[in-house]
RNA sequence: GUGGGCGUAGCUCAACUGGCAGAGCUCCGGAUUGUGGUUCCGGUGGUUGGGGGUUCAAGUCCCCUCGCUCACCCCA
């Protein structure tokens, strides 16, 4: 009988008990905030017709989307006899699609349901989006992504919002070396008109010194002379590129330099000047974030200000990414609505803060571990437990009568940090012998005297 | 999609110009019949990714294939 060979599909996961707790405690940090500041949950199905995540990723993504072969259309009869079936268009083979991100299913839904739906719609969703990409380190063809979005409103209190919920996340997870990098995709165009540039060169720029951390000033002119630009063009462009400074200054310089010659550029400056003195105002540290005029955030929808927060050690790229999409719900209402959010890069959160050593030894596992001394005592030792339950700890009984060695190696590989062992002594007495594993130290103690330890030792309970 | 590198035990890796497939860790058991981690002793574990070829002989050489990985592209 031969056993099947057990193996996943490239770039997905399992994600194992151990996993599980950290991601969790991730996500349940993330959700928590998000429900701080008023956002609300949503879901979306996995699959989407086709035609609503056509045209919305570019050439490239559009590659990227996983699509589902239609069902019971007759495709088997190409199986059979090819000359039964002809196919003359992509849509009779394919007619859905895996979702490829959260923002383009949540324009579908406002889209749908504007009429039930009061605005500014806040939402957040956390759900796996799918990439029929070539997997590599911390690349994966299925991952989860976790947005925050508010739609319905221009204000640019909510670009700061968003911003500053990602500063709020990342502080509360841990992380101390991150800044969060700001810039905006009108003053991006602006500074495009203002140097001359055409329309059509537009992406291959954009693309160049979006690489600028990557292969560096002489990397991005290199690539700027390849798309035949002026040196002059150049030479403003970069120039321009390299401003840096506290936000307010870099900003005064480029309406300086700028103002009179493109009116995009200005009101780029002023969307930026509006949303840090936001940021401020919500207690973000005026530290914590700066204005990068290379970045550009992708390809796709974004209209108007865009922010990314990058860590420096480990170097692995951004953690989180947003921005201002006022045209995207547009393509399936025919009217625009303006939206903006911003998306956590949960797997790379995770893996750096494995890296970081950032998780609390224990998260959400077992604290105690109830012994199975023998026959006789397994009425004490389950009593005992249901008593440490109600009182709100996380607690297990051990099944089998066997070797209390056996039952303790259990206990350490699981690292439940409390074993309660109720012999026959102990049952007589309504008390357990306590054992701390972390230290060895071991008390007699009622079910009470029990949790009254916990609560010193790690105060516990709260969880 | 383009171009490199690598596939040997659960994990990390050895095995000379082709010559008996091994070690450490892990795991299981014992030393220790009411107590984990350290130590000591013993044991399990392999179609050398798969298929074909050359050879007296292939982990090693050749071909095909699958998988992983790195860089590019793109992205989270």
């Amino acid at each position: 009988m031969g056993v099947i060979k057990p193996s996943l599909p490239k770039g997905t996961r399992d994600f194992l008990p151990e996993q599980m707790f950290r991601r969790q405690f991730v996500l349940e940090t993330v959700r928590e905030t998000f429900e701080r500041y008023g956002y609300a949950p949503l879901e979306t199905p996995s699959i989407e017709k086709l035609s609503v995540l056509s045209g919305k990723y570019g050439d490239e993504g559009e590659n990227l989307i996983f699509k589902v072969l239609r069902r019971g259309t007759g495709l088997e009869k190409l199986l059979r006899d090819e000359s039964e079936f002809v196919v003359n268009d992509f849509g009779q083979l394919v007619d859905e699609a895996l979702r490829y991100d959260l923002t383009v299913p949540l324009s579908r839904v406002i889209a749908m349901h504007q009429n039930e739906l009061t605005f500014p719609f806040k939402r957040y969703q956390i759900q796996p989006v799918w990439r029929a990409d070539r997997p590599q380190r911390g690349r994966y063809r299925e991952f989860y992504q976790c947005d925050i979005d508010t739609v319905g409103t221009p204000s640019m209190l909510a670009d700061a919002e968003a911003a500053s919920i990602v500063f709020e996340v990342l502080s509360t997870l841990g992380f101390q070396n991150f800044k969060l990098k700001l810039n905006n995709r009108k003053l991006l165009n602006g500074l495009l008109n203002a140097c001359e540039i055409a329309g059509s060169q537009a992406t291959s720029v954009f693309i160049a010194i979006d690489k600028m951390d990557k292969i560096g000033l002489d990397g991005v002119r290199n690539e700027l002379k390849a798309s035949e630009l002026s040196s002059t063009q150049i030479q403003t462009l970069l120039g321009t590129l390299e401003i840096e400074g506290d936000p307010e200054s870099v900003l005064v310089k480029l309406t300086d330099d700028f103002g009179d010659r493109d009116p995009q550029l200005l009101t780029g400056v002023q969307e930026l000047q509006e949303m840090t003195a936001c940021m401020l105002e919500l207690g973000v540290p005026i530290d914590a974030f700066s204005i990068d005029l290379h970045l550009v955030r992708g390809l796709g929808y974004y209209t108007g200000p865009i922010h990314e927060s990058v860590i420096t050690e480990p170097n692995i790229g951004s953690l989180t990414g947003g921005g201002r999409y006022d045209r995207l719900i547009g393509m399936f209402l025919g009217r625009d609505i303006p939206a903006c959010g911003t998306a956590f890069g949960i797997e790379r959160i995770i893996d750096v803060m494995s890296q970081l050593d950032l998780f609390p030894k224990q998260t959400n596992g077992t604290q105690v571990l109830v012994t199975a001394f023998e026959p006789s005592t397994r009425a004490a030792s389950l009593s005992f437990a249901g008593e440490l339950r109600k009182a709100g700890l996380r607690v297990e009984t051990y099944f089998e009568v066997c070797k209390l060695k056996k039952q303790f190696t259990y206990a350490h590989k699981k690292h439940i940090p409390f074993v309660a062992t109720i012999g026959p002594d102990e049952a007589s007495r309504g008390v357990a012998s306590f054992k701390d594993m972390e230290t060895g130290e071991q008390i007699v103690a009622d079910p009470m005297g029990v949790v009254q330890r916990m609560v010193e030792k790690q105060g516990v309970g709260s969880s």
